[in-house]
DNA sequence: GAGTAGATATCGCCATAGCTGATAGTTTCT
DNA sequence: AGAAACTATCAGCTATGGCGATATCTACTC
């Protein structure tokens, strides 16, 4: 013989009852007609297969059977309430976990200031923000909520229910140690930089990408004789003077201590961050709020 | 906004998914169309706030809100599982509780014969045998499941879903001591017996009650002079000599030892014991099983 | 004891939640 | 690019469960 068990509305009506003393003061706690709850309390009957309380004229008692059953209730009950508590927390962000993935770049330089005041108003979420990815293929980016991609990268293979859209506009600028020869000019050409040494970033880097693309407008293939990992060396190989560097704005601005100078470059050369989130109706309460902090014009 | 907790056919609806890891067969575990399951799953996500799951073109994947849910509803089956446990226990009378209440008569000489038997067959069940009961007024009968009235008893004051059944039948013996002039006799009228000393059960006893009502019957209101408590003094008292007492002959059977004689009286003197239990509709598994021992021809 | 107030069970009706089958719209694999 | 696999949507229907009215019962009171 199958046994079915009683669903939670079931359940609470018996401890309404049971807590009550009787079926019309629990039809007026669950907010419901008399008959509604006599018949529920038949089927919960029904399917215990013997009776849990029995009337006497003035409100009901249980059986022994209903006091036995009176502890399991209570204790799905609880983990009703545990659940709506948990729907709870995650609509008000005091729960939850963001994961987010980007290259060194972005997370140094760009997201930093948006992660301390989302944490600063929900400080009860989990972040965890991986910085230093260089390969997107080598991860899969269904583990990450959001995702930067720079132009120049690759954007295809998305999941199918993520969206980039772009973020950020940064301009690319030129820098040459002080007293190099360019400070003189307010504006620099790619042409006049081809025939000086360049220090180029990273292969995976979309600086040097955008760079290179630049470069190839106007028909020239530079060579790529010195390469160095990252921002930091950047900064440091351009000051020491092995040659001229390529670095955005923003990450230039956190770094007045380099013994650098920067100049515009061509038409200026604008670069694009791109945000890869999931689309809206896929969207965590989490993931929603944080990119209102992202982008708080839209 | 209020929040409404899932019931528990949705969240074993969103454990199968998460289980199977496909809507279609979830489906297919549940016994339902797809469609259903589909919908099923929407009302969740729509109770949850945020998504759950993402399709993938083959089978759904959780999101993280969808992973943090997992574990309570994890929780909540096992707990829906010991519910259907405990309703199996109970019925198979793996568990349970028999709270009977008996005079010392009936529960030192008619009982213990069932209740062993029933033990046997049942021992997980836990029984609670009250004997020595004189004054039922004194208790709530409503504490017990199953009762016993002796003939001559009043038999008011029954909770309206209890009802008294006859459950045997015995006859009183007179008992005197051993060589007493009674013994030539095959049976004894009460009209003899009312002019010799007479031992005396107490006030309540339905023993008694039943002999005093069959001396009103001649006409005979016999005065009180001897009187003890319980059947074991009544057998020493009347081994002893004080008079003649009486006894049922199934107490009697039981010991063999008193030096005593016995012998029909009267029509002879039928008693009968009445046993109290709740009606049908108000019988637990226990209850009613037990009562197939006490009743094994009905 | 009879009457009455208070409480529960039963009945008929009705709304609607939820299931089915068909179909359209995706994504993945070959 | 085509086929296979899967999910979402839609229209229609069934039947569960709620409501109001009423019957029935118990307990209290005069």
């Amino acid at each position: 013989m199958a046994i079915s068990t009683p669903s939670l509305e079931l359940l609470e009506t018996f401890l309404a009852l049971a807590e009550s003393g009787s079926v019309s003061k629990a039809a007026q706690i669950l907010h419901r007609s008399q008959p509604a709850i006599s018949e529920r309390l038949q089927r919960l009957t029904e399917l215990a297969g013997e009776p849990l309380y029995y009337g006497m004229g003035r409100g009901v008692r249980l059986t022994a059977a209903g006091e036995a059953y009176l502890a399991p209730a209570r204790r799905l009950r609880d983990l009703k309430r545990e659940w709506s508590d948990m729907v709870q927390r995650r609509r008000q962000l005091q729960e939850g976990v963001l994961k987010i993935a980007a290259t060194n770049t972005v997370a140094n330089y760009f997201l930093p200031q948006y992660l301390v005041r989302f944490r600063q108003d929900y400080p009860e979420v989990e972040l965890q923000l991986r910085g230093g990815i260089t390969d997107w293929s080598q991860y899969s980016l269904l583990d990450w909520d959001l995702f930067f991609l720079e132009e120049g990268t690759p954007m295809t293979g998305l999941p199918p229910h993520y969206e980039a859209s772009p973020w950020l506009e940064d301009e690319i600028l030129a820098i040459f140690p002080r007293g190099h020869a360019f400070a003189e000019k307010p504006k620099l050409d790619l042409a006049d930089l081809a025939s000086e040494p360049l220090v180029w970033r990273e292969e995976q880097s979309g600086i040097r990408q955008r760079i290179l693309q630049e470069f190839r407008k106007i028909g020239i293939e530079p060579s790529i004789r010195i390469e160095v990992n990252g921002v930091e060396a950047m900064g440091t190989a351009v000051a020491a003077g092995l040659g001229i560097g390529f670095i955005t704005s923003t990450a230039l601005c956190h770094r007045p201590d380099w013994a650098i100078e920067s100049r515009r470059v061509g038409d200026p050369i604008h670069w694009t961050l791109y945000l890869v989130a999931p689309k809206i109706p896929y969207r965590s309460h989490t993931i929603a709020r944080f990119l209102e902090y992202l982008n708080p014009a839209k």
